[in-house]
Parts: C-alpha cells; sequence; structure tokens
DNA sequence: CTTTGACCTTCCCCTAAGGGTAAGCTTTAG
DNA sequence: CTAAAGCTTACCCTTAGGGGAAGGTCAAAG
C-alpha cells in the first residue's frame, strides 16, 4: 500500500506551494490564524498537508477580500464539524454586502469623475472644467 | 461700498464651514498641501477666505476618492494660472483609471461570493458550499 | 574541512489618512 | 473669578503586510 508520509517542508516550501510570501504566513501565525509552527531544533518553521490545506484556505479567502478577521471567524467554522451553513452564509453575506457598498461608493466617485473628464477639453489653455468643479 | 473684511476664523471654524475635521486640517498642512497658516499671538491657526476655499477644494477631491499625494498635484495646477487643463485631465483620467480597476476587482470578488452564497443552503446542517470552495 | 550561497530567524521601521487621547495653554461666558 | 470650550503638540493605533538588517543554519562544491 502506497504509505501517505506526512511530509514537513519548511516557510519557503509552503510559500511556493501556497502561493502566499513567507512574511504573510509569519504574519497569519502571529495573527493567531494558524497554530503555532512546529519548529526544528534550528528553529525552522514546518508545515504538514494539513496546515498547507489551511494556508490555502487563507489564501482564498484573502483573494475575496475577507479581512483577517473574519477569516479568522471562517476558520473557526471550518474546523467545527457541529458548525451551521447558516452561520457561514451569515458572514459570507456580510462582507459581500460590504463589497457591494465599496463598489457603489467607487461607482458614484467614477461618474461624478468621468462628468468633469468629459467637460474638460484638455488642450493648451488653462481654463479646466475639472478644477472649476472642484472648487465649487 | 461693501468692504471684504478678511475674515479669518480658528481651525474649528474652519472644520466647520469646510466640513472637514481640525484634525485633517492640521494633517494636510504638514503633508505639504497648505502653506502653514498663520498664527495668533498664543498660536492657534487662522485660516482666511481663500484658505478656506483650499480646504473645499481638497476636500471635494479627497470625496472623489484623489490620493493626498495626487491632491498635490492638482493644487499646484491650481494655483498655477500657466497650466494646460490637458495636465489636469491627464491627472483625473489616470485617477479614473485606478477607480475603474478597483471596481473591476471588487465586482470580480462580488461575483464569485455570489456564487458561492448562492450555492450555500444556509441551514442547520455542516454540509457548506461557501466553506467547499474556500478550500479548493 | 571549509567556504559559499541559499534559506531561515527575529526585530524594527514604513506605508495612507487620519482617529483617539493626554497634558497643558487660551479664550470666552457666566 | 472660575468653569467650559477651544486650541496646541505629541504619542500611539489602525490594515496587511513589505523591506531590510543582523545573525544562525544547511547543503553542495572545492
Amino acid at each position: 500500500m502506497a504509505t501517505l508520509v506526512n511530509t514537513l517542508v519548511t516557510i519557503g516550501q509552503a510559500a511556493k506551494q501556497t502561493g502566499l510570501s513567507a512574511k504573510m504566513i509569519r504574519y497569519y501565525e502571529e495573527a493567531g490564524l494558524l497554530l503555532k509552527a512546529n519548529r526544528t531544533d534550528a528553529g525552522y518553521r514546518l508545515y504538514s498537508n494539513q496546515q498547507l490545506q489551511q494556508l490555502g484556505f487563507i489564501k482564498q479567502a484573502r483573494t475575496l477580500g475577507f479581512s483577517i478577521t473574519q477569516i479568522s471567524s471562517l476558520l473557526g467554522l471550518w474546523r467545527d464539524p457541529q458548525r451551521s451553513s447558516r452561520e457561514v452564509k451569515q458572514l459570507a453575506e456580510l462582507h459581500l454586502d460590504e463589497i457591494k457598498q465599496k463598489v457603489a461608493e467607487l461607482q458614484q466617485m467614477q461618474k461624478v469623475l468621468q462628468q468633469l473628464a468629459d467637460s474638460c477639453c484638455g488642450d493648451d489653455q488653462p481654463q479646466c472644467a475639472i478644477l472649476d468643479g472642484l472648487q465649487k
């Protein structure tokens, strides 16, 4: 039978495999997302497959814009066999609302700025609709 | 004839009139957006109408998402009678591009997150499509 | 055996745009 | 005269790490 060796890798390897940086991994440990990594006698951090999986989870969540605090909650639920998907969904929808709000704010900026830019000739003259618009 | 008295107001009044906070105003001064404000004998900052107008300009620009650095450039152009509106428009369009990019990133997050949320029952069961999606 | 280069460690400073608070002075209203 | 409100500077805090210094460790090459 194929023995599943519990391979342990250093932080550089872990970074390469997860697409994170070593700095990020140490930061996540210090922020309490991960249990303190085991160390070699020399003090090097070692990561198991399971821990690499957790790092992957964190990476995905960061990609979706979850904050460290939110990811901490998500990881808690992830590890809890007693969780209800309702709790997870609530977290996700809160974050979704945050994102929607930010999009709305940015689109408002975009709209106004586009109008100003459109009404500015962009020529050699000093007269400028953008500056005028900012002045009111 | 109506004499236009050059009224001078303290930072608290300036804040009230511009919608900024006193902290912001001091910060903008220290960041070099404004010339050092004149002071009373007691050391209180005093703002003229002209300076209030500049603060209003800064406020509008911040509302549109310009960074302090960008506003510094904008103010330089604003004060320069020799400016060309082309330069202003270039700055504005650079910022507009930044905004559009942020919107695109956020919308990508929103899309993925919405899909995950939609595929999660949100019930009492531990099985959760969101966590599964983050795990891959 | 030693050297060298790659890798790891902790520690500290830096970012943007201010907010919060403390200690202390000034001005104003009662 | 005194209390409240307003002003000053100064320092620490926030997010999510990046950059770099100083120093220990490991593996391959000479």
